[in-house]
DNA sequence: GTGAAAGCGCTAACAG
DNA sequence: CTGTTAGCGCTTTCAC
């Protein structure tokens, strides 16, 4: 920039002004400076701006995993907001580690993003605490924030789950498995309490057998799958936790013999075409309503935390309406 | 930082040191220092530290789109080389519009990015040759770069869709269809390029209605679609462009009478399920590979940019083992 | 309309 | 081992 004022013969806030498209520079001058700035090739250092700005104009999102076919979209709507408002988005995934995502977080902060949206892996968030005393607002989103009073932004896990497994109860289903995600993780039991709210709204009993929490690791949902169709008391109907879990039973149940029923929290892609029926909640609509609120945040407005619930949908297409095999026999599955 | 030195009673530097793991600081006197950097809940200033030292430890990737399930493991590998060099990645999607793809990669440019990775949406780069001779190290990945000479990592498009075309013939096809990308998207004319070469291998006459490039739009892909398969002398086979196109081929063919037998480029999920022969390409292999060189540059390496492609499979999952509905009845074979 | 000087928070290069 | 000084490239303030 030094550069560009020696060389078109002004000052250096001349330029500044320039660059920065500030009023109070002749036509004349200008022209003169923005051939200077092609000559040299100049381009402004953001480092140097944000340090004497203060904003850095980006926005961090620690998320889970970005080829998670579920964060891809979210992230994308994140990143559209912050477009909106100017801001480039810096996101970094923390593989479900609680350390990773703290490490993650901090070096958004140490990089003075403007805001940080997270999706916790862990369930302690007190080292953000300082952080957002300096100024830098946060939102969690997907999973609430730990032992810290923060914006939220939720899909309805307990609701969408509760009425995945009634929508099997309806169908005839007394016994109904469900295999989700790791304990640690807050929807994972908060869909196993939807759960078991739909088996306690009909007043059905459940066998431990019949519930299986772990990694989603396809070997681990195989596993928890066979287990609850053998035994003495096989389940006739299945309910999934999350799309990993989804695609992994979805494959086991197509290579099985008898029907057995299915509803998957979460849509995936191709799900028409398999006849699988899920609870789809709207990934875009999550990052977008929690990226909203941060640039809220970010404009001044500062109101108590809230917690906002998405709804979800359920979307019926065929592998949830399947009877139970005892009711009616061997009811033909859609091929292909 | 300043603040810290106070508290402590001890020099700038040596609160520099500390927070650096720097050797040359007393147990005691590093222990004062931490003492009031917990007190203070002081956190370094990357925005400054970059100023000084001229690095930035991020590297920037533009993409098409973070939400497309192909560009997800893309950017997560890209991502998890960056973390073991200790940097941050900054990722925005170009939405497949050359402006944009432009105003994202100098945006990263301003901030100092230390390289830059770019899936072109455009077809002229020479906008970043004064940043490359700036220092900015840049390699681009699944699509060369246009009118500029640099590092470039590809599958080959060429190689993959000859073939999957190859193998419809093999399979006894004779009048086969191809919907792809738009024209200007160097993978979507080498794809066709590749079809054609497969076809001319094989003695076989284009008729220009099998060929239809433009939008991945349903709509667009469900009317060229409808279009080869109607008419005059319509195909048996269809090989789709990517897996855009594919997705929107399958649910279109899954809705049809007779058999038609497909090929796509990319795996897409579940597509073992559903049957679908596809050509897979490896995306994480193309975003390590392309992190990987970025970052032997980063250290110094300097030899001629270079051209890598990256080898694609062949998946034969059924639904391109089909055999032309004509040839089956008049080899007497009974159809079911 | 324009420019000189001060300083954002840090680190490199030297002293002590 | 520790501290001082001088900037990194920009914007802010205030004078001209």
């Amino acid at each position: 920039m030094k550069d560009v004022a020696a060389r078109a013969g002004v000052g250096l806030k001349t330029v500044s002004r320039v660059v920065n498209g500030e009023a109070g520079v002749t036509a004349d001058t200008e022209r003169r400076v923005q051939e200077a700035i092609e000559a040299l090739g100049f381009r402004r250092n953001d480092s140097a701006r944000v340090l004497r700005k203060g904003r850095t104009a980006s926005v961090g999102l620690v998320l889970e995993d970005l080829a998670d076919p579920f964060y891809g979209p979210l992230s994308r709507a994140v990143e559209e907001v912050a477009r909106a408002h100017g801001a480039l988005l810096i996101n970094g995934s923390s593989a479900e580690d609680p350390d990773r995502e703290q490490e993650l977080a901090l070096a958004l902060c140490a990089r003075r993003v403007d805001g940080l949206i997270v999706i916790p892996a862990g369930a302690d968030h007190r080292y953000l605490e300082p952080e957002m005393r300096a100024g830098i607002a946060t939102v969690f989103v997907d999973r609430p924030a730990g032992r810290i009073d923060a914006d939220v932004v939720l899909s309805d896990s307990f609701g969408g789950a509760r009425a995945g497994v009634a929508h099997l109860i309806a169908h005839g289903h007394r016994r109904i498995g469900f295999i989700g995600d790791q304990p640690r993780i807050h929807t994972a039991v908060e869909r196993l309490r939807g759960y078991r709210a739909a088996m306690e709204d009909a007043e059905l009993a459940v066998d431990d057998a019949w519930v299986s929490l772990g990694s989603t690791e396809p070997r681990r949902v195989r596993e928890a799958l066979a287990a609850m169709l053998s035994g003495p008391n096989p389940v006739t109907a299945v309910f999934a936790g999350n799309n990993r879990v989804t695609v992994t039973a979805v494959r086991e149940l197509a290579g099985r013999e008898g029907p057995v029923a299915f509803v998957g929290f979460d849509d995936i892609e191709l799900a028409d075409l398999l006849g699988i029926t899920v609870i789809a909640q709207d990934a875009a609509a999550l990052g977008r309503t929690a990226a909203e609120r941060l640039f809220r945040r970010l404009d001044g407005v500062d109101d108590a935390p809230a917690r906002t619930v998405l709804d979800t949908v359920l979307i019926p297409r065929g592998s949830g309406e399947i009877p139970p095999a005892q009711e009616v026999s061997a009811q033909g599955r859609r091929p292909r």
